[in-house]
DNA sequence: ACGCATTCGATGCACAAGCAAATAATGCGT
DNA sequence: ACGCATTATTTGCTTGTGCATCGAATGCGT
């Protein structure tokens, strides 16, 4: 694969991620309050079955650095979408676990997210 | 295409986007003193014949907000790498142009972005 | 020629992100 | 048991971004 190449799927790459997201960043936004991060993270705990995540864990997840993680946890949080629950094993450590207002507000969103992929990702 | 493979295709783009930004951003920044940004509009800038470009149009090329790209340009500015001229047309628009010093840097940040643009893209 | 909607770019403001330092808890070596 | 490096998370600070707004310039309709 020669520069030229490279360089034109890296193009390729950001022009799909920009839209892709600007979109979902609204539409995720205006119908049902939330960034695409934290739907992301909301993504990852509904899947789960336990629940519990490490915040280390989410950013990696999420591709977010752990300081941010940390805030957007709060953010979640205040919004009582998720909560944070002391780690008895290693009292350093904090369980991140999603709520029942949590689930609900992720089922209202998975449609529009899945919508925005399907029309932005097919072209 | 289903739902699952449409969300794994998003996660994977979303993945290559994360960590090819954050390379990118890290060795541009360190040997260059650019962010990927910045590496975008001088190489939109350095492959055009005659160098000017408008603010918009610029914004609209590295997918940034019309505002976000005013300040860029200003920071290239203050920088010597890019210069502001006044457009005789329409005095509402400038006409943003490269410098020798922004054609220089451009230059030698080229491998560097190459580079990890081969690396990164090609697993 | 005048008014008015429109367009271009700059700026005030709020906010999310990263980095580095602070805090807190572990566990390993001796 | 004690000190010290390591790990997990939070917090202070700085910076880049988007949105809304502003000011200037344009041009279209009358």
């Amino acid at each position: 694969m020669n520069d030229h190449d490279v360089v034109g799927s890296w193009r390729e790459l950001l022009a799909r991620h920009a839209t892709t997201w600007c979109v979902l960043e609204r539409e995720l936004g205006e119908k049902h309050g939330l960034g695409v991060s934290d739907f992301e993270v909301l993504d990852r705990m509904a899947e789960s079955e336990h629940g519990k995540y490490r915040v280390q864990e989410l950013a990696d997840e999420v591709h977010l650095s752990q300081s941010a993680l940390s805030r957007l946890v709060s953010r979640l949080e205040k919004a009582g979408l998720v909560c944070r629950n002391m780690c008895q094993e290693d009292r350093r450590g904090v369980f991140v676990q999603i709520t029942e207002a949590g689930i609900d507000r992720h089922r209202q969103a998975l449609p529009t997210h899945r919508a925005v992929l399907g029309a932005s990702l097919n072209d």
